[in-house]
DNA sequence: CAAACGATTTTCT
DNA sequence: GAAAATCGTTTGG
């Protein structure tokens, strides 16, 4: 089933980040269907995070989607041909979103490869940010699209994440502020051949 | 109006 | 493992 929209408007980033492990995230670009599961996931609290876009309480024509309510996409372009997809959290006004960093491919794998021309390796068809929405066809244009129905929803299938399952990965090189040094930001599914070999973890 | 930067991925060494 | 590619957004003049 479809998350509801009080899953998105709960106040707490992180735990909204780790339960978006394991849920499916679908999207219906011309009538085609992929889904995948997500394995990877990053919060990000708004103002208090650096790496936020609305980090300080910024406020611009892009980052406006970040303000919405919970339950809304947030996609940006990044390095001119990265589209990231965020899940918008928390209340109107509250920048908290979540960035799916990796998803495990279930329907339409073959529209994804397509997509991505050159992709032969599956294991790096949906790891990473950028490319897991460019497999999904997640484009700029689907920012500020309700993820309660339409082009793209996310579905709880009934898995449930074991805690201990649960790689956390901590912020590193803030060595300023010791409470945002161990903040647990990072989620992904442990020995999960999907989730991303990024540098952050 | 013009210059610099970035929540990344890919490719070459 | 390291460097380049690439362009919309942001910031400065």
């Amino acid at each position: 089933m479809i998350l509801p929209e009080r899953f998105y408007t709960r106040k707490n980033v992180v735990q909204i980040a780790k339960e978006l492990l394991g849920k499916k995230l679908v999207t219906v670009i011309d009538g085609v269907v992929t889904s995948g599961i997500i394995v990877e996931t990053e919060a990000y609290a708004g103002i208090t995070d650096k790496a936020s876009h609305a980090y300080g309480g910024r406020r611009t024509a892009r980052t406006e989607t970040m303000y919405a309510q919970g339950g809304t996409a947030y996609v940006y372009l990044c390095y001119g041909i990265h589209h990231l997809f965020n899940v918008v959290t928390n209340v109107e006004d509250v920048p908290h979103a979540v960035l799916i960093r990796g998803v495990e491919p279930i329907e339409g794998v073959e529209v994804m490869l397509s997509r991505k021309k050159k992709a032969k390796r599956i294991p790096n068809l949906t790891a990473g940010p950028g490319a897991l929405s460019e497999a999904l066809g997640i484009k700029t244009i689907h920012t500020g699209l309700s993820l309660l129905s339409g082009s793209i929803t996310i579905e709880d299938t009934g898995v449930k994440v074991r805690p201990k399952d649960i790689k956390i990965g901590t912020r590193v090189g803030v060595d300023y502020a010791e409470e945002d040094a161990y903040a647990p930001y990072r989620f992904s599914i442990k020995d999960n051949p999907y989730v991303s070999k990024g540098k952050g973890l």
